[in-house]
DNA sequence: TTGAAACCCTGAAGCAACTCCAGAGTCAAG
DNA sequence: CTTGACTCTGGAGTTGCTTCAGGGTTTCAA
């Protein structure tokens, strides 16, 4: 198939497949007298895990790895486990910073709305470095996306 | 102050400071004789607002909004409410899609473990585009952050 | 057969929000 | 006067794509 059906069967976008081949993800394809790219079925089932792992939020260099250990280690399937166990850990703490944001946002709006007199904006003196007890030391470290 | 003590002063790093002031986030400061810039109270306390907003995760663009109503909308503090309401509502929503994925991990580690047999690892294969419901129409949006 | 539409190719640039680097100038202390 | 700490500018690198310019190829209908 060209790279059209490609896209097509598995939902990619054409410059995306041809991104991941620069990338090294997926293997270079046949090519037509025309220079088109010709694909089969091990192209698309690959394809299709990356995709699976992009939508499960892997980074390239994860899938990278995964990729590697499914051709390397043919039975033992504990380095796998691994790299998705870390992953998940990766997601939880990523929550987990997130609730910790959302808990902050609702607090400014609520300094907003609680005074009867609105003067001055009580959220704009939240974000300038007023009450909040950890103002400092915030600085989430944005792990990973 | 020169631009090493403001970036102590506010835990910023100097690349960042300048980088804000090429985004027009901060306003340009005077220089010395030597060509250093020079920065008053005015600018850490707007920068102070600029790194607070950002642990709270807000895109420069917010932030942009945001300091342009501080700006013109000397009283009324509706328009800042709303950006921040917003914004709230974009880390809700990425929380809940991180849950989902969080969930979906977790079922794959369970097929990894779970059968006693590991001839051929069971997450490879739910990876692969196997039985999971909701294979297709997965693409999380990636919405901001 | 021709010619227009639909498809494909490459390489480069753009996005966010920085970070890091090279190569050079400035300033304070010893 | 030299050393080292600090600062300057402009440009490239990061991630995972997307968009674009400027072409070639295939296919289908008139």
């Amino acid at each position: 198939m060209k790279i059209g059906e490609l896209s097509a069967a598995t939902g990619c976008p054409i410059e995306t497949i041809r991104y991941y081949e620069k990338e090294g993800l997926l293997p270079g394809a046949a090519r037509s007298e025309g220079n088109y790219r010709i694909y089969n079925t091990s192209h698309r089932d690959r394809l299709t895990f990356i995709r699976r792992c992009r939508s499960l939020d892997m980074s390239l260099d994860e899938i990278h790895h995964l990729l590697l250990l499914q051709k390397t280690s043919g039975e033992n399937c504990a380095g796998i486990d691994h790299v998705i166990e870390q992953h998940l850990s990766h997601v939880s703490e990523r929550i987990r910073e997130l609730q910790g944001l959302k808990r902050q946002l609702a607090e400014l709006l609520a300094q907003c709305s609680a005074p009867g007199k609105t003067d001055d904006c009580g959220i704009l003196k939240g974000l300038t470095g007023g009450s909040n007890e950890d103002k400092r030391g915030g600085h989430v470290p944005r792990t990973h996306r």
